[in-house]
Parts: structure tokens; sequence; C-alpha cells
DNA sequence: CGGTTTTTGTTGCCTATACAACATAAGGAG
DNA sequence: CTCCTTATGTTGTATAGGCAACAAAAACCG
């Protein structure tokens, strides 16, 4: 399934990338996130801060790129050989979404866990992909599917890992799961 | 209290080292000693070989390092304060090294816990450093104290690991214990 | 035994990172 | 506000480590 460039790169580089996601996820149960110096990182990473501009404009990028490390690593192995979009598939997908934010927000520091990070865009990416690699094939319009679906997934996870639901979470997912497979069409109609 | 040389050097040398040490380490509770080649080191640390050579000359060097360092670890956080050779210092000393030594061949695969590793040497160096810093501006003949001390309680401790001894810990301690304090002198007195 | 494969050391060239020094920007504290 | 400290980026130069290719030794196998 899909792929986080990291890949066939000199072995320092990876080092480095690895040595500088382990600190700055350390750091965010430590601190949050605004707290938290570009020294702060590399120092904990055993880096020189020169290396650290090398490879990030700044802390925002190195989030980014770390969230999209570490989400796609958990979607990996919850979603191991799935390979079409399915209904069981999809279902997982969201619930690996959510899975994955509650654990990453319950892991932030306290002071950050009702923040808002910077989060949407690299998930939905990451979701993204995974729809577009189970849609390939398909003659729908994929594109479309994949954008709606992912957001839908994603912001409906943050709204749950941010502890705005009452519901259990696999009632919720059951929830969203009848909304992404039905539309919303019946949910008005049941209304009138 | 006493110093493994790593200290103001390059990072990215302590980083080597410390990759080194933590795959050799792992590696040592998957295989025995002999089976593992300086390639399984490398490739599990993410190094280049030839930055090993760089290192090392061969393993029995990178294992010798290894020993020390944690043997090193270990005396620093068992004997944070102690500063002088006492009674209850000493057979600190003694309880640490057993307990690192029943902790490290407990930790190394089965297939070489009884085997000779070679351990005396770097481990003796260790004991006679604290030693040494312990007796120091004392007017006895330190040397001869400190290597008399040390390669018994090395000795006594590598026994007693390797499961030779009947006895309960601490009783095992406190045996070499009144050796150390009062020598053999009483012991063949009393067999008279 | 001889042939094959693995492991060991070694070397030369290239690149990522270290380091130190700098200028600037951003926060506090008086 | 100014002063002072801390954090941010940037740059030039030196060096550790990567990589690839090699020869030689060891280990393995039919």
């Amino acid at each position: 399934m899909l792929i986080v460039e990291d890949q066939n790169l000199d072995k320092r580089v990876l080092r480095t990338r690895m040595a500088l996601r382990e600190a700055f996820g350390n750091l965010m149960h430590e601190k949050p996130f605004e707290q938290i110096t570009v020294s702060d990182i590399t120092e904990r990473a055993m880096i020189n801060r020169a290396t650290f501009y090398a490879h990030f404009n700044d802390k925002y990028e190195l989030f980014d790129y770390m969230l999209r490390y570490i989400f796609h690593e958990h979607l990996v192995t919850i979603l191991a050989d799935a390979d079409a979009l399915t209904y069981d598939n999809l279902r997982n997908l969201a619930f690996a979404t959510l899975t994955f934010l509650q654990k990453f927000i319950g892991h932030c520091a306290p002071s950050e866990r009702n923040n808002t990070l910077p989060f949407e865009m690299q998930l939905q990416a990451c979701l993204f992909d995974v729809l577009m690699d189970w849609l390939d094939g398909s003659e729908a319009s994929t594109q479309l599917i994949a954008t709606a679906t992912s957001s839908s997934i994603l912001s409906a996870g943050l709204y749950y890992a941010r502890g705005k639901s009452e519901l259990e979470r696999e009632t919720y997912i059951d929830q969203l799961m009848d909304i992404l497979m039905h539309g919303i069409d019946a949910m008005i109609l049941s209304h009138v």
C-alpha cells in the first residue's frame, strides 16, 4: 500500500529524520506545541541545529512530516491487506483514524489536548492516498469520492477525539459509515 | 565519579557509538555472541559497515566497549553519591556488581548464558577505577588494595551470576564482605 | 578435497552533518 | 520605552560517515 517518500535514502538522512521524529514526539507529551523550540528538538535528537534546517524550514514542517509518518505507520498496521473500497475496509479506515487521533491527542501534553493542532492537511492526504489506491481501476469519479470520503472521516474523527461526542466509539463509527455509504438523504427524509 | 571517555565528542560519533551499543545489546539476546556478525550489528544500527571499522577493530572490541559503558552506567546509578572506601560503599559496590552480572547474563541469548564471555578485563577496570577514586588521598598502597578488591568482587560476582552458588544473594555478598574486610586469616584459624 | 558463499577488513571518493560565528527577530523585565 | 536574553535562520569550512568495489580469510557443502 501507500508509501511515505523515505526510501532508498542515505542512512544518515534516515537516521536524522528518525531522531527528529522521536525527539519531537517525546517533547510533545512534555510541553505544548508552541512552547517547543527548534533547539529543544535538536538537543533531544542529538542533531545539530543547522542540520534541522537542512531538512525542514521550521517546526511546523517537522510536525507535518511526523504526523504523516506515524499516521501512515498506524494505517499500514491496521489495514495491512486491504486493497479495495469495500464496506469493511472503509470501516476499518474510519476506525484506524479514530484510534490514531485518540492515541495521538491523548499522548500530547495536557494543555495541548483541546487546542487546534494543524492536523487536517497531512492526515487527509494520507486518507486520500489510501482511498485512491483502493479505487484504482474503478470507473467512478475516484478523486471526488476520495476527497469527500477522506475529509468526512478525518473531521468526524477529530470531532470525536476532541471529546465532543457522547457516543460509544463503535456506535459513532457505525453512524459515520451510514452516512458515508448511504448519504444524508435518508436522514433528511426521516426528519420530514 | 568516574568517566567513560565519551565526552565532548562530535555528535555524530556519539550517535554512532550509541547505535552500535544498542544494536549489539539487542542482538545479544537473540543470538549467541559467536553467531553475531559485524554486518548484523551494522544493519541493526543503521550504520555503514565501513564506519564500524572506523571505531572498532572487531566485535570483541565493541563488546568490551559496550560492557564497560553499561557497567559504568549501572554503577553510577547505584553508587551515585559514594565517595570513599567505607564498608557500606564497598558492600554496595559488590551488590551492584552482582546485580549487573545477573541482569546481563540473564539477558543474553540462552546458549550464551553458561559460556565464558570476555567479561573480566573491562569490568575489573571499572571496579578498579571506582576504588582508586574512593582511595584518592589515603596514604595506603592504593593500587594494591584496588587491584585485589576489584578482582575479588568481580570473580565472586561472576561465580555467583553463573549459578554456581546455592546461597541467597545477600548472604553471599555478606560472606564476600567478610573476606574483603577481614581477610582470610580468621577463616583459616576457625578451621583449625 | 575443491568450489561456492559468506564474512571480514580496507580503500577512495562523495555527501550529510557538525561546529562556530553571525545577523536578525522576538519576548520579557526594569 | 530600552535593555537583555532567548530563539531563529544562515553561512563557510572541516570532518564523520555513506557507498561501492575490492582482496583475502573463513565457513559451508557436495
